[in-house]
RNA sequence: GGAGCAGACCAAACGAUCGCCAGGCCAUUAACCGUAUUACGGUUUUAGGCCGGGAGGAAAGUCCGAACACCGCAGGGCAAGGCGCUCCGUAAUACGGAGUCGCGGCAACGUGAAGGAAAGUGCAACAGAAAGGAAACCGCCCGGCACUCAAUUUCUGCGCAACUCUCUUGACGCGCUUAAAUAUCAGUUGGGCAGAAAUUGAGUGCCGGGUAAGGGUGAAACGGUGUGGUAAGAGCGCACCAGUUCUCCGGGUGACCGGGGAAGCUAUGUAAACCCCGCCUGGUGCAAGACCAAAUAGGGGAGCGCUUGAGGACGGCCCGUCCAAGCUCCCGGGUAGGUCGCUUGAGAUGCUGGGUAACCAGCAUCCCAGAUGAAUGAUCGUUAUCCGGUUUUGGGUAACUGAGACCGAACACAGAAUUCGGCUUAUUGUCUGCUCGGACC
RNA sequence: GGGCCGUUAGCUCAGCUAGGCAGAGCACCUGACUCUUAAUCAGAUGGUCCAAGGUUCGAUUCCUUGACGGCCCA
């Protein structure tokens, strides 16, 4: 198994699965973004992306998207435990940068990493 | 170089690393099923390798038109909605092409929902005399009556001036002032004043009639200019111009254009107001629709059972104890969820031919996204483009301009969602052709 | 993806059907009443009628295009 790779069984697609970390999951926020998680079912740690339209236009949506992907797929192998991740975008996010965004999701990782406790 | 008009094209390129989506081939973990059972095949699933593919000119807005799907429908009409110059193109259109006419612009060119206002109804605020098949407030003209004024003529009276006359500078005084008398108490001419009458003219008011030339209004005032004409005027007549209807000739497939004749003087604007005429339209939309199908509740059927105990709890099983009226199976609808629809199509590219063009025909080659909490990305490097600043240098008197170096910054609008054809809107840059009036050499 | 509706004063809404003056309530401001405030009474202020273009003499109103906001459909 490759490290960086990032198919669909690292995502969550499925409604009943957003509905259940925002009903059982604990948030975290920054300027950008609202973390939503709880401790997954699976062995791995598990990430969903939401973007309302109160963003941006459809190319901001999809490249708030890619960023957020994109962080993910690199910071995954440092998050200990098994996670599901629920990250929303604020209205903010629509101006920021990569560069900001990024330092921005590596704190949201390591503040969900410091709640692992076995 | 400036201002502007039209059209076409592009949507930075290359490389490295790490990734994403669907497909094909290879290959792998686990589970289940089947068979001819240490094997093979199938389905689902796990990790991976290779191959070639992977956003747009607008993918957007959803403003039109279709394909396709389901529902409805004997046929016809009404209603409702839409469209509206002509011809052509197209599967079709409210789209496109070529034209006609109107409007805008010096021009290149742009632009127009451009049928009917002499079928009918409505509306046209304020202002203005009047806002619509004309009427008549003022005005102009004619006639009558009343009043006022002016001029002329005649008559009467009273002064004045000049001349003549005279015994008297015709004064003063007295008398009279009804008539008359007394007396020298004049005469002629000129002009003045007052009164009366007549005539003429003017003005004011009222009444009756003619007229629409003119009237600080208004977006718009019932053809325009000139001339004759008339009491005053008027298309009332005439000339020219503009417009309407009818008609003839010529050109054009047609909208329409050019020319001639007649009538008649006129007919406001608004239909993106109602409306009339002509043409078109069944409704809903891939969240259409088809199929598979958990859990829970309820429906139908069959079997067993209701104290002679089905079933459940305790338990590995039997016995036993307790609870006990329902339990089991099947069927269909159907939710979550999933599969299909789903990408080969009015397809793309190239060539040839037809057509002014939109477009069409023939031939050859090609297969070019199919996601569904929704795939095309991130980082780095090099080069190119554009902008700003600094600077070097060439051309030119100058305005200006060509080339190069360094630094900084920028690289737009924007993301397929059943599929096409258009329209509209957002937006970066380049190129080509054309128009206008200037400056410099 | 598809369908429908709205935008008028600081706020909530009329007016648009049938074109010509932009209005109501609350709020704000001023004055009166009151020892003071509230309530009440009187008065005044306040508008690119979402934007652009068109039709018309004239557009909040009619038409077209766009922007923003809201609702519904599995």
């Amino acid at each position: 198994m490759r490290v960086f790779s990032f198919t669909k069984a690292d995502r969550i697609l499925k409604h009943l699965d957003f509905v259940r970390i925002s009903k059982k999951g604990k948030r975290l926020q920054d300027t950008y973004f609202t973390a939503v998680y709880s401790t997954g079912r699976l062995e791995r740690t598990r990430l969903g992306i939401t973007v309302t339209k109160k963003v941006g236009n459809a190319a901001v949506r999809n490249r708030i998207k890619r960023i957020i992907r994109e962080c993910f797929r690199l910071e995954k192998q440092k998050i200990k435990g098994c996670w599901d991740i629920n990250i929303i975008a604020k209205k903010a996010a629509e101006a920021a940068g990569t560069d900001q965004m990024f330092s921005s999701l590596q704190g949201i990782f390591k503040k969900i990493e410091g709640k692992f406790d076995n």
